[in-house]
RNA sequence: GGCCCCGUAGCUCAGUGGAUAGAGCAGAGGUUUCCUAAACCUUGUGCGCAGGUUCGAUUCCUGCCGGGGCUACCA
């Protein structure tokens, strides 16, 4: 380290600091004009290849090579020169390499106290720069696991993302309510009612109740192959649930009840939570089926089938003109009357954007004062409701069901909702599989010939959610300086897993590599944060100025580079809806922090006082800033562990 | 058949219309009188194939090959 020069650094309103890139862009923007270039020409700004090219680089003079027939390198040095020239802040100097690119090199004082004090003001308001948030309120539905069974990793993964999503946005400036929907009135809740009552499968003494479910319907679709007795059993059921005011319905009520505060408790246990909890049955016994039904039907968009294979149900038919077939043709009400689940979610879609002229009544859950469920009777004491009516509705929702999500969207359409069809948006994510060694591990067989089998509940082909975080705490536990914090570093290491993937992309799932503790894990990052914590704790705050040095070691550009790269990292998080994208970050953040702090002498020995304040102003704003990015993905930030 | 997704290093995956495509794991070797070694360092001949668009393609387009999903009066 050299000396440091005291110079203080005036702090500057967060509103006039904008990102470095920001304003590089619009210096060049600025240089391409006094150049005389015409037109709109997106103005690209990144990050140097190398180091050695420096900071920032736009490879701009390449593209107008072309326009202006003249030789990139020419038009590079004039664009270099102009930017020179302006004195653009917090630029020391402007280079341009072959073959065309120019080059800005960042003077470390002005920009390093710049990026501290961004990121200290993250720490001390939680305020972060960032572009207004849409007007109006995003409404996202997920977890919305069958109440039948016990959640598995695919479940997990669904609600990941779903509570991710819904903190970016919260993060971001948007309004956000997040729904849990209860399809308790579907085939599968109907499977385990059969297998209740006709099967005789008791539950074990201290046998939890979803995982009691969870065999039920194990063994009663096994059954089904052999019994078809048993699939009459269920239609009966099926039908009773949908009449209402019946004792099954009451039984399925109270088994889907019980269900969801076990997958509510399960998700807490990694600090998901929702607003609303909204009941199918409550769709049809409040009439939004049949409210949506006579909308559809007046407006056309559905008509009965009078003959052939879909004599008797009314179907949603095919976009006029795409093709002769009826594979796209979408059965809304089943012959005996019975409503599918598409139809249901329509009228729920129309529910949500406000649109049904109708509402549920609300309760709060069981005593939970954050909960609310929708519900058939009115209480006169329920705090009023303001649920609904979306500017935006998010479904996350599997990759498999991305049809019934098109039909759900065909319905606003063909109901003349343009606007609201087109901020109807299918979250669709891929689905998770086991690798063969996990597969082996479950003494599940693979079909010959692949690589991965899929999850399935039916056939008890699964990782259950608990036993994955239960796992991961017992492999935590050993380094762990007590049972709190390797619980909280578990579940924050199990979203991490099934958040980096990309949405699109298949989760093989390894035990292995979902109970890793090193590289590239949650467990690494918390560890980052609890380095950096601790540093804090030994180097107290001397309450001075901070100024940067004249000269920086490269792992501390690297990581005032990395810092201040954040806001753009939670924007554009949020504009594309893709959780992994802040993994990387963070990921990327506490790799440079973990590289200052091996390669730069320990902060506690800095005798230099200008010198120590800044490194701990450094460690203060990488700790603040990776706390910010865990809370967004909903992973503690443990100052110890 | 139609529609959607995937194919990048031994494995699991990032990545992007720009300069020499990255990380983790696995394997080998190394680092601890120093703020927590759950860390760090060294070690890598890889964008499925073929065309096209472009100053520039792993990225965009088309075709093909391989894998998966959807195309139910299930969801």
């Amino acid at each position: 380290m050299s000396p440091v020069g005291t110079r203080p650094c005036s702090p500057l309103p967060l509103r006039d600091m904008p990102a470095t890139r920001t304003l590089l862009i619009e210096a060049v923007r600025d240089a391409l004009d006094a150049a005389g270039v015409e037109g709109t020409f997106e103005v690209v700004v990144e990050r140097s290849a190398r180091p050695e090219f420096g900071d920032w680089s736009t490879p701009a003079a390449l593209g107008l090579a072309r326009v202006l027939r003249r030789a990139p390198a020419a038009i590079a040095a004039e664009l270099a020169a102009h930017l020179e020239a302006s004195r653009v802040p917090r630029v020391r100097a402007w280079t341009v390499t072959p073959p065309g690119y120019v080059n800005a090199h960042l003077d470390d004082r002005t920009w390093g106290a710049a990026v501290l004090a961004a990121a200290t003001d993250l720490e001390t308001t939680g305020s972060v720069d960032l572009p207004k948030a849409t007007a109006g309120k995003t409404l996202v539905e997920h977890t919305a696991t069958n109440p039948n069974k016990a959640a598995h990793i695919g479940h997990l993964r669904n609600a990941c993302i779903g509570d991710t999503v819904a903190r970016v946005l919260r993060r971001t400036g948007h309004a956000v309510e997040v729904n849990n929907y209860i399809d308790d009135t579907g085939v599968q809740v109907a499977d385990v009612v059969v297998g209740i009552r006709h099967l005789g499968i008791e539950p074990m003494p201290g046998e939890p109740f979803d995982q009691y479910c969870s065999r039920v319907y194990i063994a009663v679709s096994a059954r089904y192959e052999t019994d078809t007795e048993l699939l009459e059993r269920r239609r009966d059921v099926l039908r009773e649930v949908e009449e209402g005011g019946n004792e099954t319905a009451v039984f399925v009520k109270d088994l889907a009840r019980r269900i969801v505060n076990a997958h509510l408790a399960t998700m807490r246990r990694f600090d998901i939570a929702y607003d609303l909890l909204t009941w199918e049955s409550d769709i049809i016994g409040l009439g939004f089926w049949r409210q949506a039904f006579e909308l559809l039907r007046e407006s056309g968009a559905i008509v009965l089938v009078e003959n052939g294979k879909l004599a008797g149900c009314w179907v949603m038919p095919a976009d006029t003109a795409e093709d002769d077939s009826d594979d796209d043709t979408k059965v809304l009400v089943k012959s005996d009357g019975i409503a599918t689940y598409t139809a249901k979610d329509i009228a729920y879609q129309l529910w949500k954007f406000g649109l049904l002229g109708r509402d549920f009544n609300y309760v709060p859950w069981e005593g939970d004062p954050t909960l609310m469920s929708t519900s058939i009777p009115a209480r006169p004491d329920a705090p009023p409701a303001h649920f609904g009516h979306a500017q935006r509705v998010i479904n996350v929702i599997d990759a498999r069901q991305a049809y019934p999500q098109r039909v759900v969207q065909r319905a606003l359409r063909r109901l003349h909702h343009e606007r609201e069809a087109d901020n109807s948006i299918h979250l669709s994510y891929e689905v998770v599989a086991l690798t063969p060694a996990a597969a082996a591990e479950l003494g599940v067989e693979i079909e010959e010939g692949r690589d991965s089998v899929a999850l399935s509940g039916r056939r008890g082909i699964e990782v259950r959610a608990d036993d994955l975080l239960d796992r991961s705490i017992a492999r935590l536990s050993a380094n762990a300086r007590d049972a709190a914090t390797a619980t909280a570093v578990a579940a924050g290491a199990v979203r991490y897993y099934l958040l980096k993937f990309s949405l699109n992309q298949i989760i093989a799932f390894d035990f292995d590599e979902a109970l890793r503790v090193t590289g590239d894990t949650g467990v690494y990052l918390q560890y980052a944060h609890a380095r950096a914590a601790g540093i804090l704790r030994k180097v107290s705050d001397a309450g001075e100025h901070l100024a940067v040095p004249a000269a920086l070691h490269p792992a501390e550009r690297e990581l005032l580079h990395s810092i201040e790269a954040y806001p753009r990292a939670l924007t554009e998080t949020a504009q594309a809806l893709s959780p992994s994208l802040l993994t990387t970050y963070a990921f990327a953040l506490a790799s440079a922090f973990s590289d200052f702090y091996e390669h730069t002498p320990a902060i506690v020995r800095e005798d230099d006082q200008a010198v120590r304040q800044f490194r701990r102003g450094l460690v203060a704003a990488t700790r603040a800033t990776l706390a910010d990015a865990l809370h967004t993905l909903g992973m503690a930030a443990p100052d110890q562990v």
